[in-house]
DNA sequence: GGCCAGGACACCA
DNA sequence: TGGTGTCATGGC
């Protein structure tokens, strides 16, 4: 099977499994992109507790944030996690915005999102799957998000090397995919839903679930990306 | 009480 | 360039 279309019947299978999963979670794309900053490596229900400690301290804005004193900061969102790492990158973010755009989101957003992603990967603690969502979920841009899950599922599906680098994996999805934001947002909502269902990290996982819990109707999991 | 979660970065060989 | 340690809370 093509790969094209591998991934696609792959996509129709998860959707059908899951349904719409209504990505991403946030009120405004500001609050996107601190969400995607605060999710590094953390639960979501933890990082849901941080943004409405901002919200209640009426910190959830660029301005808020530039402003906040980095300990209150901290504080605000320590039940995300790394705290004192994060606080520093929502600041580096927002002061991102404030020196190269005017403060203004739009504006990011405005240029070539490939550009901007460029820009974004030179922000201190905002690396390639931080950026794609930031793009993705709060830009609307055609930027695949692969992450730990994306790696996990398609390396035990045997669709690619298990130690495939990120830009890898993210050119399978964009090279035999339709540029589609819609069609991205979902695909990715659908494969953390997936992860967080069946898929622990190697060799916990048992007997590597995927392979043994999960039919994906008639893909069949061994099938090469190359075939 | 241990494991894990929607990463990124500094450091070292 | 690739491997490893560090950052840290909260749920299960």
């Amino acid at each position: 099977m093509a790969t094209d279309s591998l991934l696609l019947q792959l996509f129709a299978t998860l959707l059908d499994c899951y349904g719409n999963r209504h990505w991403w979670p946030g009120e405004t794309p500001f609050e996107v992109c601190v969400g995607a900053i605060l999710t590094q490596n953390t639960n979501w229900g933890n990082v849901e507790k941080a943004i409405a400690n901002l919200k209640a301290a009426d910190c959830l804005s660029i301005t808020g944030i530039a402003a906040c004193p980095p300990h209150e900061l901290a504080a605000l969102i320590r039940p995300a996690g790394y705290f004192n790492i994060k606080a520093d990158r929502l600041q580096s973010f927002v002061r991102f915005l404030n020196v190269s755009h005017q403060g203004s989101l739009e504006q990011l957003f405005e240029i070539p999102w490939q550009k901007a992603r460029y820009e974004l990967l030179a922000v201190r603690g905002i690396g390639p799957e931080t950026a794609d969502s930031i793009l993705l979920y709060a830009g609307g841009k055609p930027s695949f998000v692969v992450d730990a899950y994306t790696r996990r599922i398609f390396s035990r599906l045997g669709l690619v090397p298990e130690q495939i680098s990120y830009d890898g994996l993210q050119q399978l999805f964009m090279q035999h995919l339709p540029l589609d934001v819609d069609l991205f947002n979902e695909y990715h909502a659908l494969l953390v839903e997936l992860g967080k269902q069946v898929c622990r990290p190697h060799p916990r996982c048992p007997a590597c679930c995927l392979q043994k819990q999960c039919s994906f109707g008639n893909i069949k999991l061994e099938q090469s990306a190359s075939e």
